[in-house]
DNA sequence: TGACAATATGTCATATTCGACATAACATCC
DNA sequence: GGATGTTATGTCGAATATGACATATTGTCA
């Protein structure tokens, strides 16, 4: 978002900022959603790279469909233990997991 | 192990292997245990660096003594998702935290 | 040796996460 | 328009993880 819009957003009564400032998180606790944002997304990078449904990859790691969405979402339901356990079974290696832990995720909206 | 240890311990009717392979894990579950024990490692690591009792961190993380124990210990009743919290308790950053998850673990154990 | 602090292990009631299911929403065809 | 395939959302009983607690074990120092 340019500053200037930021600004003019501000001077008429908006407050800017992230998801995690608007919910009053902690740190960690922020640091844990934005974790689990990044695991998300590339469980849904990996599957749609390797056209699979939702319904496809469910059966191959013994879930639901429905389950599947909630961890593409990051649906605060879902265990970051699924999500690995999704992740390596999609093949990722503990080093693409690894590497996603640090990545920046793609932004989602602006103003 | 020497080669000619585990040869000879084969000779006996031994069998030499991971712990893994031992318990007859698919490699997903493997990595699974595996990241699991990397992250133990890395919270006790990170624990006593600074120089805090088990009970002093689970304080701090809303947990308790025991827990932190089995925590460290890499029991299969503790998420990765409360070793992650815990973790971040400790100020560990999502890149040190993603790095853990390649780095090998100490061997702990030689014929 | 004993006393004391730290850690390990086991159990339990409660809280959280699970797969399953129904169904809504959305897209892409005809 | 409808038909069909995919994804999203809500709810439920069952399965699993939780903190708390008791207690055993280990380590350290005098």
């Amino acid at each position: 978002m340019k500053k200037a819009t930021r600004t003019k957003l501000e001077s008429q009564g908006w407050q800017v900022g992230t998801a995690a400032e608007f919910l009053g998180l902690s740190p960690e606790e922020a640091a844990f959603v934005e974790l689990r944002l990044s695991l998300a997304e590339a469980l849904r990078t990996r599957r749609t790279a390797r056209r699979l449904t939702q319904a496809a990859l469910a059966k191959r790691v013994g879930s639901s469909q429905s389950r599947v969405a909630k961890m593409e979402a990051g649906d605060p339901s879902v265990s970051i233990d699924l999500l690995l356990r999704s992740l390596l079974a999609l093949g990722a290696t503990p080093r693409e997991i690894g590497s996603s832990f640090t990545r920046r995720r793609k932004r989602r909206v602006a103003v």
